[in-house]
DNA sequence: TGCGTTATTATACAATTGTATAATAAAGGG
DNA sequence: CCCTTTATTATACAATTGTATAATAACGCA
């Protein structure tokens, strides 16, 4: 056994480690739960060492957001790359990483609800959420087009537009239930009500395969 | 001038000032900017009344969670009781009092983010979640059925359950968004673009007359 | 191997928090 | 008009908060 008293970490590393135990406390407890003593025992260090990557309590909390939006979108803007051919099946894809855990769920709509309540004041949390949201919008858009140019259609831009818009309410709507009452819905439920309801605003018919596609959505 | 040092008010009345203090400072501030003392400040009465009506902080939280939540879905339940034989107006003037401010507004959304990172620990807050949810898709879903059959259609009990949870999910998203990112949208864009997704989703044509309707749905 | 850098710990501190209890005075009923 | 009730204020207190600074030790590099 060594008499060593604690371990030195990357820059990288000890913030990243920082981050997830903040989210994982604000995930449990809300924002009243993440005290920089609780982030500090929860990530395996003394609270000090918050200081010294962060300038403020404020700071970090600005990364964790950050990462945690992007956390949630990436893992919808990475789907639908497999088949070019197949537009209408990427973007079922896309909506299906959209509308199953661990995107769906109450761990990260607690988050970002605990941090939405200080978008407003916070110009850093506003600046990234709008960011994240906006991408989220365009890469659902571009969707959409490719999925109705595969089948012979190309809407104007305007109607583009609110079909993107009223697609991205159908998602976030639905991940939001899905987040703030789990017990309410029952299994995939969330999912093929997203592919009903959108499937139904663009004209698309939106179908997916039952026995899974490759993803594990089952029970988290 | 009287030397009055303070006026003694009923019980429902001083509730009613805390309860509404509570959600002021929540509003601005979130949850931290949300003290006893500040909460009693607003009210224009000192920390110690709090304790006097409120057995503790959560107590007055959850009186002030529940009345919100009321106040918000109330607005929309109110709607649509005017002409009998006009059901889809009525349900179109459901949808417009649900994605018009007052409920669409930053202060609405953030209100209810800061007590939504709390309803997993919180039994009464769960509890007035889950009631004020219900109540809100069982209405929507009885004004789409009343709007259908007015059309003569009569879906069945499982397809009916599915548009309105695709239409609550409509309601919501656009909910999230036009509270979260106010300036990204144009005047009644949001409220276009919900009766745009819900017509599409249910089969019916849902217009509304550009004037204004009697309430006052400009910038707030 | 020894040394200097700096990641990390240890400790301290003023401010604020929610809660508790005693003192005070408003106001209605006799 | 006094007197009881209780709404309200005033004060206190221990705990926790975010922040600041000094001490320590891990580890790369000479």
């Amino acid at each position: 056994m060594s008499d060593v008293k604690f371990k030195r970490l990357s820059a990288d590393r000890r913030q990243m480690a920082l981050v997830i135990a903040t989210l994982d406390l604000i995930a449990f407890n809300g924002l009243p739960g993440a005290t920089v003593r609780a982030i500090a025992d929860r990530a395996g260090v003394t609270q000090g060492l918050i200081r010294h990557y962060f300038s403020s309590k404020e700071d970090l909390f600005a990364a964790a957001f950050e990462y945690h939006m992007t956390e949630l979108t990436d893992r919808s803007l990475s789907q639908g790359r497999v088949d070019i051919h197949d537009a209408v099946g990427q973007f079922v894809e896309f909506i299906s990483a959209a509308l199953t855990p661990p995107v769906v769920s109450a761990r990260s709509l607690t988050i970002w609800a605990a941090f939405m309540q200080q978008v407003h004041s916070d110009i850093a949390l506003r600046a990234t959420h709008h960011k994240t949201y906006l991408a989220f919008r365009n890469a659902l858009q571009d969707r959409i087009q490719a999925a109705l140019a595969a089948k012979g259609q190309f809407p104007d831009a305007a109607n583009l537009r609110f079909m993107a818009t009223a697609c991205n309410a159908v998602i976030d709507g639905l991940w939001l239930e899905g987040g703030a009452l789990p017990d309410d819905f029952e299994r995939n439920e969330i999912l093929h009500t997203g592919l009903f309801a959108i499937g139904r605003i663009t004209g698309l018919d939106l179908q997916i395969t039952e026995q899974g596609n490759g993803n594990n959505h089952e029970n988290i």
